[in-house]
DNA sequence: TGAAAGTACGTACCGCCGGTATGTCACCTG
DNA sequence: CAGGTGACATACCGGCGGTACGTACTTTCA
């Protein structure tokens, strides 16, 4: 068990803290809008406190990323826990990444700001450990049966595809009026959609052997 | 027609000569590493000009990302004419899209940059009068028959779906080391999801009525 | 036709903000 | 208890977006 001196809980502390404020700072007003003065005045320090933490503003922000991400990800890996089948395994995932997605600080620092801060790359390698790791599992369950002969790269493919269009549905459902019932059409469409998939290669593979 | 006087053109051509560099720097460098003194200095004008001409950083980028959005959406449109198949016109779109997207200027500036410099919604309403009406006019094209008995809602729902899954696609596509080979998945992927549904709709079509 | 008005810039400057260099003080270690 | 180290605070710099103001050329109109 690691000994935490009293000092180590003081820096930890203060590392939180300012995590804490700069992802409610960076999800109300954006990562460009928020500075890095009022990032140590919300967490009561100062620039040295921050500096000494991290290597720069961009630090800050993946710290608040990764704990966005995160949060978004565990609650849709719960949501998916004790499915047996994987069609049914997707639709619950699919209601638990919607509920996610909604999310103010998922929507503007994930979606958002996440990408033009990180990078292209960095941002895809952030996501590829989280919520996409997650749906890439479904996508494999539900597709990546023998009786479909699909290759890695087409259930990559299909990953992809998948995590796009939940993605953009998610932020559809996110500006709706109504996001229930946006959410339900959402759940319809795709799962209208995983039907005929389903359907399709279940006959594609029966016809096939 | 427009009687353009001289003072008038030497405006227009400083103006497009500010956007032109802006988009190529806009494009290599991202938004916050592009400073207006870069722009002002390769377009051989001060920062004057440009505040002349743009009320802000943020309104360069503006027309620089409606250039940007307006070449792609384009193209699209161009590869979608001569189609009366909807369903072949919506793998035209796709092929057609798929380049697109690959292009850095669109990369960049629309993809990476976009969302988080003009927001949320601005970067909705721009989306939505290029490539996601063609995308729109597609779905509307080949779901929106009345044998489908499909709403105005679940339309649009089937459009955001498909749009968000081919932006996904067309990123991957385009970081892929092999873009050939990735869109050809790509377009094998929609392709089969495509049919799936067309056949799941055309069975539900056929027995209901 | 010449003076007033407007347009298309150029010049000089300000304030904010990210980042750095350096100082300080508590705490741990030998 | 002396030296080292970690956890900050303070002061300052350079760059960048934005603004205020000046200027030269052009169009307009009495």
């Amino acid at each position: 068990m690691p000994v935490r001196t009293r000092r180590q809980r003081y820096s930890d502390s203060t590392k939180r803290a300012l995590v804490d404020v700069a992802e409610q700072l960076f999800t109300t007003h954006g990562y460009s809008a928020t500075s890095l003065d009022a990032i140590v005045a919300g967490a009561d320090v100062t620039k040295g406190a921050l500096y000494h933490h991290f290597s720069g503003k961009q630090a800050v922000f993946e710290a608040a990323f990764e704990r966005v991400e995160s949060r978004a990800s565990s609650g849709i890996a719960r949501a998916t826990e004790g499915h047996d089948d994987p069609w049914e395994k997707a639709q619950a995932g699919l209601r638990a990444f919607l509920e996610a997605v909604q999310e103010p600080a998922y929507r503007q620092v994930v979606i958002s700001d996440g990408p033009s801060v990180l990078g292209h790359e960095r941002f895809r390698e952030q996501e590829e450990r989280s919520t996409y790791a997650i749906v890439d599992e479904i996508v494999r369950s539900a597709l990546g049966t023998d009786a479909y002969d699909l290759d890695d790269a087409m259930l990559d493919t299909f990953t992809r595809i998948f995590f796009g269009a939940m993605s953009a549905a998610g932020g559809a459902v996110a500006v709706s009026q109504d996001p229930a019932a946006a959410a339900a059409r959402v759940e319809l469409a795709i799962g209208t959609i995983m039907a005929g998939l389903r359907q399709l290669l279940d006959s594609g593979a029966t016809s096939r052997r």
